[in-house]
DNA sequence: ACTGGGTCCATTCTGCTGTC
DNA sequence: GACAGCAGAATGGACCCAGT
């Protein structure tokens, strides 16, 4: 997740002139709108910080009414149809960017027809035996029995109170996903399974499903998740050496393809492509289901028949984005501009490793985490390969993330993040500039007025900005100071492309490494010495 | 040695999807 | 709509192991 959702909390309206003076009026969505903008979309643009995410563009400069269909990228059951959301505490699902905007050109409501439905809904609500009402059951209060192990699954369904849609398509299916996301390993026991992982995954069930907390220590999930997991291994072992199951089929491709290219690992091999494969199973079966958490990529694990593709969740870098958003909004000015830098003192430094990130827009997996653009993986079947070969060849690593967000000069409105540039640790200030002035170039080019762009202190962040600086047209204005024997109060500005904008410096950046400096420990022994 | 809980595994039933 | 294939849901028995 790339931008804080505490501070998008609540939906605002603003009204932005643009620059021929007419007014554009901007709704900013819910916090689970930006998810979209989040990660793939600026991902995918951020190899190359030319302009604008599209899709940001489209939000703010002429929202639509109605574009997708809500849930497009939804998760769920493999190829299945759409489950009806179901009551219970909304998972961080994606949402379409628009869907808190007005109902926009749309022919009106009837309110009459709606109002009655609700009341139609009201009456059922009023008819549902208690045990549906989602009843009030405190947490852990359902003790954990003697023999947990035995208790049958319908027992756990009814401390939950889920009918059997929720039990199978919602939790069950979450249950299994969430075990998928941490990456047990394959073929092996329950025994064997570390138990961090298993901590993460009941963690985030139980979050995903406030029911589940009922049970003292986590039981229930503990029960349900490891009979998911011998259902699971136990189909596996019964037809992964059976070439006439899919299952079969994918491990004997999995087997022929490491066998055929991996041994000698040759280092400039191309990644062997579907070509390769045994034949496809029967009637094209999908394959396996690409997950929304990205994995990190754990090049030493050889499961020989690993076929869970996917890793744990890890939200590192929702903290950064809250400092940065307070910092830009604090300079309340048009553009700001922070980085993600793990050498500044910031409270989440940047991992460096290879991701494989999938693009639900261009239907791609990629690879990131190195510097410049994602690297494209042909097909999922070639992400082993395509490791190998960056484990062969290893890329320079992104130690840094650069951040550009845009910052609505109104109170409440969060900032956006407009682009995502990952980094080495030496990125001289010629290159910062080239990239900024692009973006600033890519802003103006869809009648975004710049009013201001920001930066820290830094002396390379400095010489950005002389460089982009230098690329406009100055522009001085002169206040008459009130002292007649003063000299006048000159204003520098900057036109690019007919946006005139003005540089300044982050004052709370300022503050901050000024308040640094001063109380700085090393400073008071210093004085220790000469006292 | 007995007991009870946990684990593993075989088996059957069920549901979904794609094809014809 | 029937059917096949795949995969999950659920159950129960065999076995293991620690405690008594």
């Amino acid at each position: 997740m790339i931008l804080p959702s505490q501070t998008l909390a609540r939906p605002h309206a603003v009204v932005l002139p643009d620059l021929r003076g007419r007014k554009t009026s901007l709704k900013i969505p819910a916090a689970d709108a930006y998810a979209p903008l989040s990660g793939l979309t600026l991902v995918r643009a951020g190899g190359a910080v030319v302009e604008p995410a599209p899709k940001l563009a489209e939000l703010i400069i002429c929202p639509k009414s109605s574009p997708e269909k809500e849930n497009s990228r939804g998760r769920g059951r493999r190829g299945s149809k759409q489950q009806p959301q179901l009551s219970r505490s909304p998972r961080p699902a994606l949402r379409n960017l628009n869907d808190n905007a007005p109902a926009g050109n749309t022919s009106p409501p009837d309110v009459e027809a709606l109002q009655k439905r609700i009341e139609e809904l009201e009456a059922q609500v009023t008819q549902l035996p208690a045990a549906a009402k989602a009843p009030s059951v405190p947490d852990e209060s359902i003790a954990r029995p003697r023999a947990a192990s035995k208790v049958p699954m319908k027992e756990i369904q009814r401390h939950l109170g889920y009918d059997d849609k929720q039990w199978n398509s919602l939790f069950r299916t979450y249950c299994r996903d969430a075990l998928t996301s941490a990456r047990l390993k394959t073929g092996e026991n329950w025994k064997a399974q570390r138990a961090e992982k298993l901590t993460m995954a009941y963690n985030a069930i139980e979050e995903a499903f406030p029911e589940t907390r009922r049970f003292q220590g986590q039981w229930g999930i503990d029960r349900t998740v490891k009979q998911c997991w011998d259902n699971r291994m136990n189909y596996y072992r019964n037809n992964v050496d059976k070439p006439d199951t899919y299952r079969g089929r994918e491990a004997a491709a999995r087997r022929a393809r490491r066998n055929g290219s991996s041994p000698p690992r040759s280092s400039h091999s191309p990644p062997p492509s579907d070509r390769d494969r045994a034949p496809s199973p029967g009637p094209s079966r999908p394959q396996p289901r690409p997950k929304k958490n990205p994995a990190r990529v754990e090049s030493g694990s050889e499961d020989e028949d690993n076929d869970q593709f996917v890793a744990q969740s890890q939200d590192e870098d929702d903290d950064d984005e809250n400092e940065d958003s307070a910092g830009v909004g604090m300079s309340a000015r048009a553009l700001g501009k922070r980085k993600a830098d793990v050498q500044g003192g910031r409270e989440h430094r940047l991992f460096s490793a290879l991701r494989p990130l999938y693009d639900g827009i261009k239907k791609k997996w990629f690879i990131v985490g190195a510097i410049g653009e994602p690297i494209e993986v042909p097909d999922i079947d070639a992400l082993h390969a395509t490791l190998d070969r960056l484990e062969k060849n290893p890329p320079t690593m992104a130690t840094k993330l650069r951040l550009w967000t845009l910052q609505i000069p109104l109170p409440r409105v969060p900032p956006l993040v407009l682009a995502i540039q990952p980094i080495e640790a030496k990125v001289k200030g010629l290159q910062l500039g080239e990239w900024q002035l692009r973006l600033m170039k890519g802003l103006i080019s869809r009648e975004f007025r710049i009013i201001a762009s920001g930066g820290d202190g830094a002396s390379v962040e400095r010489d950005c900005q002389r460089r982009v600086a230098a690329a406009s047209k100055p522009v001085e204005f002169r206040i008459k100071h009130p002292d007649p024997d003063s000299p006048d109060i000159v204003v520098e500005l900057w036109e690019l492309d007919g946006n005139v904008w003005v540089i300044f410096q982050d004052a709370k950046h300022a503050r901050k490494t000024f308040r640094n400096n001063a109380a700085s420990g090393a400073r008071g022994l210093i004085l220790g010495n000469y006292a």
